[in-house]
Order: C-alpha cells, then sequence, then structure tokens
DNA sequence: GCGATCAGTT
DNA sequence: CACAACTGATCGC
C-alpha cells in the first residue's frame, strides 16, 4: 500500500507493519503459522480466531485494533531513516466476524482501505455504520480509496441480508418434512444462521471445526454437531454439490440452500415447479404479493427474484457479504474519494471503480471499463482422474453412512456423530 | 515437513 | 456465463 511501510492483506517481505481486514483465504496467502516478519495489526475477533487457523502463531506479533478508536504507530521512512508517524483506525466492514475497514492517515495523507465489505443503505445497523464512518472521517478527505469492487458492476444487485435470510427462512418452513443443508465457508453467514434459529426456534447442525469457531465467536447454545438435534444443517460449501444432495435425497428427503451474491451459480432449473410452487404460497411471498396487489407472472424474476430454484433439491438465495452495486454507489458518495482503486484483481477482468463511479467525486473517467490482465492457464491435465476422497463432513441423518457413489468425481461422506 | 504456487471445484 | 472461497496436487526448499 506504500512501499517500504505498511501492507494489507499483503504478505510479501518489505513492509513494516502488516494489517490484516479478516481471516478468509483469499486474504492470507502467504501468511502461516510461521510468521515473524513484522508486527501485524487485526481486530479483536480476528485476533481471537487466528490461532484456530494458524496453530502456534507467535502472539506477540499481534497487535488489536479496538474498532472505532485511533491507533498511532511509528514507522521509518525506508530512504531518509527518519520517524513517520502512522495513525490507523478499524471500522466494522459487516461483512465476516472481525472484518474490518482500516482508515490510515499520517503526512502521506489520508486513505481508506474497506478489505472487504458490506455496505448495507438502510436500517438501525446500516445507520450506525454511516454515523461510525462519517464520525472517524471527519474533516478529514479520503486521498485513495482501496475498495472492494468485487460486485461493481450495475448488473450486480440483490436484497438486504435481513430480506434474502427471510426468503430462506420461507424456503425451510415451506418444506416441512426436508431436512435442510446451507452450504457456508469457514468464518460468514453466523448472523443468517442465528436469524433461522431464532425465526424457526431451532439448532443448527455445523461441522465439529465449525462448532470450535462459533464457540470462540460466543455462540454457545445454539449449534450442535448432534444430527438428532436439528433437521437444519449448515455444511461446508466446498461440499455442497447437486451430487451431494441427489445422495442425500436417496437417503431422506433434503433441500439444499445456497446463500451467494450471484444469482445463480448453476443453470436455472427448469421443473415441474412442485416445489417452487409450495414455496411460492409461504407467507412471505403471499404478504409481498398481496402488497404488491396482484400476482406475479413472472415467478423467477419477481418478488422471489433472489430466489432461484436451480435444481430440483437446490436453492439459490441473494444473500451477501459483498456490496452490490447501489451499496457501492452510496458509500463512494459518502467517502468523496480524490482517487480510487478496486482491490479485487484475481477476477480474470478487473472492474475498475472510478469507470462507474468516477464522476461522483470528480475524477476524471478512463478510458477503458476493463483492464484486463488475463492469464492464460494450461488445460492440460491427462492424468488419469483419482478418485477424490474428500472428507464432507455433512451430518447425516442415518446413523452409517461411509460411502457413496459420487459418479466422476467422488465424494466420500463420513459419518459424523458428535455430540456438543 | 512447510510453504508457495498452480489447478480445479462449488 | 459471472464470484469468493476453498481444497488438493505439485514443486522447491
Amino acid at each position: 500500500m506504500m512501499e517500504g511501510l505498511i501492507s494489507v492483506d499483503r504478505w510479501a517481505e518489505g513492509s513494516q507493519a502488516y494489517f490484516l481486514t479478516h481471516l478468509h483465504a483469499d486474504h492470507t496467502h502467504g501468511l502461516s503459522s510461521t510468521w515473524a516478519k513484522a508486527p501485524i495489526f487485526c481486530s479483536r475477533t480476528t485476533a481471537k480466531l487466528l490461532p484456530f487457523k494458524f496453530p502456534n502463531f507467535d502472539l506477540s506479533l499481534l497487535h488489536v485494533l479496538d474498532l472505532g478508536s485511533w491507533h498511532s504507530l511509528s514507522l521509518l521512512l525506508p530512504c531518509s531513516a527518519s520517524k513517520v508517524t502512522l495513525q490507523v483506525m478499524a471500522i466494522d466492514a459487516h461483512h465476516c466476524p472481525g472484518a474490518v475497514m482500516l482508515l490510515f492517515r499520517g503526512e502521506f495523507g489520508c486513505m481508506l482501505n474497506t478489505g472487504d465489505f458490506r455496505w448495507e443503505i438502510n436500517g438501525e445497523r446500516a445507520k450506525l455504520g454511516r454515523e461510525m464512518l462519517l464520525n472517524a472521517l471527519k474533516d478529514d478527505v479520503v486521498d485513495v480509496l482501496y475498495l472492494d469492487n468485487t460486485y461493481c458492476n450495475p448488473s450486480y444487485q440483490f436484497p438486504p441480508r435481513d430480506v434474502a435470510a427471510q426468503q430462506i427462512v420461507d424456503i425451510i418452513t415451506s418444506h416441512p418434512g426436508h431436512d435442510i443443508v446451507i452450504g457456508i465457508n469457514t468464518l460468514g453467514k453466523e448472523d443468517l444462521l442465528l436469524h433461522i434459529a431464532k425465526a424457526l426456534n431451532i439448532k443448527i447442525w455445523v461441522w465439529p471445526e465449525r462448532l470450535q469457531t462459533m464457540h470462540l465467536l460466543g455462540y454457545h447454545d445454539i449449534f450442535t454437531t448432534d444430527t438428532s438435534l436439528t433437521r437444519v444443517r449448515a455444511i461446508p460449501r466446498y461440499s455442497f454439490s447437486i451430487d451431494t444432495l441427489e445422495g442425500l435425497n436417496t437417503m431422506y428427503p433434503t433441500i439444499g440452500i445456497i446463500p451467494s451474491g450471484l444469482p445463480w451459480v448453476a443453470k436455472p432449473f427448469e421443473g415441474d415447479g412442485k416445489l417452487f410452487d409450495s414455496l411460492l404460497t409461504s407467507r412471505y411471498n403471499r404478504s409481498k404479493e398481496s402488497s404488491r396487489g396482484g400476482k406475479q407472472n413472472d415467478k423467477i424474476h419477481g418478488n422471489l427474484g433472489s430466489v432461484k430454484r436451480f435444481h430440483k433439491y437446490i436453492y439459490s438465495v441473494q444473500y451477501s457479504d459483498h456490496s452490490s452495486y447501489p451499496e457501492i454507489e452510496e458509500f463512494i458518495k459518502l467517502v468523496q474519494p480524490i482517487n480510487m482503486k478496486g482491490i479485487v484483481s484475481s477476477s480474470s477482468c478487473y472492474v475498475d471503480p472510478v469507470y462507474y463511479f468516477g464522476r461522483i467525486c470528480g475524477i476524471n473517467q478512463p478510458s477503458q471499463k476493463f483492464d484486463h490482465q488475463h492469464q492464460k492457464f494450461g488445460r492440460g491435465y491427462n492424468g488419469i482422474k483419482k478418485k477424490k476422497n474428500r472428507v464432507g463432513p455433512l451430518g447425516f441423518h442415518l446413523n452409517r453412512v461411509t460411502e457413496m457413489r459420487r459418479g466422476r468425481r467422488g465424494v466420500k461422506l463420513e459419518e459424523n456423530e458428535c455430540s456438543e
């Protein structure tokens, strides 16, 4: 971020202070248990979770930034060896537990790095977030905004998370005789699971490592590793597939729900609509439809615009932990940066936020929408594909399931009957 | 054995 | 069709 001084979510040699916005894997490449380069600054929650991801981490190098307060640190200018003071504030990014935005100020000016963030516009939490940010910025002008540009394209639109969460609750209630599996990652979507647990007054199954994470986060009563206690299970995103759901359905009727910012992750399912119809008659959708004064003729793009059924057993709901396009726009209007850069560059085409939002803050538009940095990947793996022995702790309904056929890509499903 | 990087999955 | 986040293989040390 500043040559020879600080790095945010980058772990190469050469900085004097490193900052970790959150613990997702795509922000920790290069970070490991043997880290010894320099101090790392992160939120209290991230600091609490970090040793679980990186056992034996040298905690003397880990420094907590309390949300909403300025922390000063002294660094040496690489060229002149003179001391320079830097101030940093961590602000809740509402992305996953522990995720923060980082606001820096010093002689170099003022920079804001959003990390990954969701900037919701409506609701009490949004209002608090807005106040917090404005309070932090005060009269400072943000010279450079480093922006989570994941969904920085007008086509990316989705509802607030509480609406998406309720859609998921309605899918569950409209399938009273089914088990439910929800695909989640190692961190994130806790609020969604809490919403479900509270709305339905049930516990939620998670795999054992995830239960440890839940306990570290302070959730002690809602989650369980005992499948007999609930019909709703959160399973690893990576174990969630059409094959998995079809396999589960050979044993017990099971519906899969995939929360994602993208409207769908596979070809939409063209079925007879039986399950979908039952969803449409659920409480939330009925009230929505009547409030609009008529029945939607297009079920896919109507009130349930973000609920996609792309397989007879699977629903995709647009529950996103990244900001939508209109939310990014709102955020930029608030911050009014002098300049900005996208921090997401792993995608095949990098979207320059200045292209869409430059005029909002008086930055000249770049002539090109995309900055192509395609990397061509070889496709020449000719070896015999081994059947993968993937451990998929799916929390089976049945007591003894050791292996199921999964076609070409084998998935081993192991029994996981742990008690709390 | 560890970590970085690449390839591939959902 | 897309992404973020992840797992697993491979390679160099």
